[in-house]
DNA sequence: TAGATTGTTAATCGATTAACAATC
DNA sequence: TAGATTGTTAATCGATTAACAATC
């Protein structure tokens, strides 16, 4: 089965099948299955099996997935057959962590730029190489490179017109690391990084 | 409507409505409502109220919802109206960030030791002040102190063991930035940040 | 061939939404 | 009182699981 919309939650998975698939890969792995991949990520052989048929048909029955080959298909579904440019915003501790980064390069992403705003940063360099860039500057630089993909690591109170600013620029998919909800259009997708919120999860759990 | 075993997508939501309620008591704000909650957060305002029926009931028909009696509550579900001492593992770039962060403090929780295996990095200090120490004594430490929280923040290839000694230590909640899935008993609870998944999730909605 | 595992269907399970009586 | 918003019920919607024919 093709097409019919697939669902949001599944496609969240696809990424975690990749990275599982790579990890195989890595072992020297040439075969695996959907039990040994449920197994490995704590999911249901039915649930990935059915994931995966929203796309295609990847494996053999009685024999199960060429891990090389259904690591490619994944690659051209989730479109990092290719390698995207990223543009950075806050060069703190964290953009310093993300600017150097080494997990990005083999996953399809470059850290291509990165601002900030205060003047002792400006036209130094980050651990990576990269020089940080005037925020002044960000959307003339965004909007003429033609980047799609920002991500946000300023504090919370310049989170919003951060992400105001590179949608303006052109930017629909962001990665946010500051502690607030964004407002956006529903053309720009979000995804929300938030240590505290992880670990307020976890504590429900403990006494 | 208390008890009945609450939805863990519910208890992943909690921390979102605690964190916008806290945005809006720094606004001075003093009421809010499932609908005004819902607009900012892109969530319906049934949802909400359904979520909060399962804890019990925090509002006033008619008016709404007072900020602070609402963030308090839900500071006690999720047991963090007290400080968690938090173990973190690996001095890196990004050990370096979340030692620094300044978001912990008043969410609940507080680094209270750090962990590296570089003989360079030992006995040297972290942004925050804290003394790095040898993971060859993190299970006898993690254990004495009592510790249940741990956040992994090593390298992929180190993360399973590093995982391994925190649990044995008596950890039972991770927050995992290795880019790896964990293998880990069924009575330890994992959350996992990895910013290559996040972003493949977006990009899988770009051309 | 016998054994294994896929892809898919149908059944089950669970979560979200709509609607409204209760009531501030 | 009139208007607003909660908490909850029932209906809808969607996702997961179980099961199995197909087939490698």
């Amino acid at each position: 089965m093709e097409d019919k919309q697939v669902p949001n939650i599944v496609v969240g998975r696809l990424p975690i099948y990749l990275r599982a698939l790579s990890f195989l890969k890595a072992d020297n792995r040439e075969i695996t299955s959907s039990q040994e991949l449920g197994d490995r990520l704590g999911i249901s052989s039915a649930q990935i099996r059915k994931d995966l048929s929203h796309f295609g048909e990847f494996g053999k029955q009685g024999t199960g997935y060429e891990i090389r080959f259904l690591e490619n298909n994944l690659k051209e579904i989730l479109h990092v057959d290719r390698v995207w440019d990223v543009v950075l915003v806050g060069a703190g501790d964290l953009g310093n962590a993300l600017a150097s980064y080494k997990g990005f390069a083999d996953r399809g992403f470059r850290v291509a730029a990165a601002f900030d705003s205060a003047p002792h940063k400006i036209n130094s360099q980050l651990p990576g190489g990269l020089m940080i860039q005037d925020v002044a500057n960000l959307e003339a630089q965004v909007q003429e490179a033609g980047w799609k993909i920002g991500i946000i690591a300023v504090p919370a109170d310049a989170a919003q017109s951060v992400a105001n600013a590179l949608i303006n620029a052109g930017v629909t998919a962001l990665l946010n690391y500051a502690p607030i909800s964004l407002i956006t259009p529903s053309t720009v997708r979000v995804e929300q990084i938030d240590p505290a919120v992880h670990l307020q999860h976890l504590t429900y759990y403990l006494g």
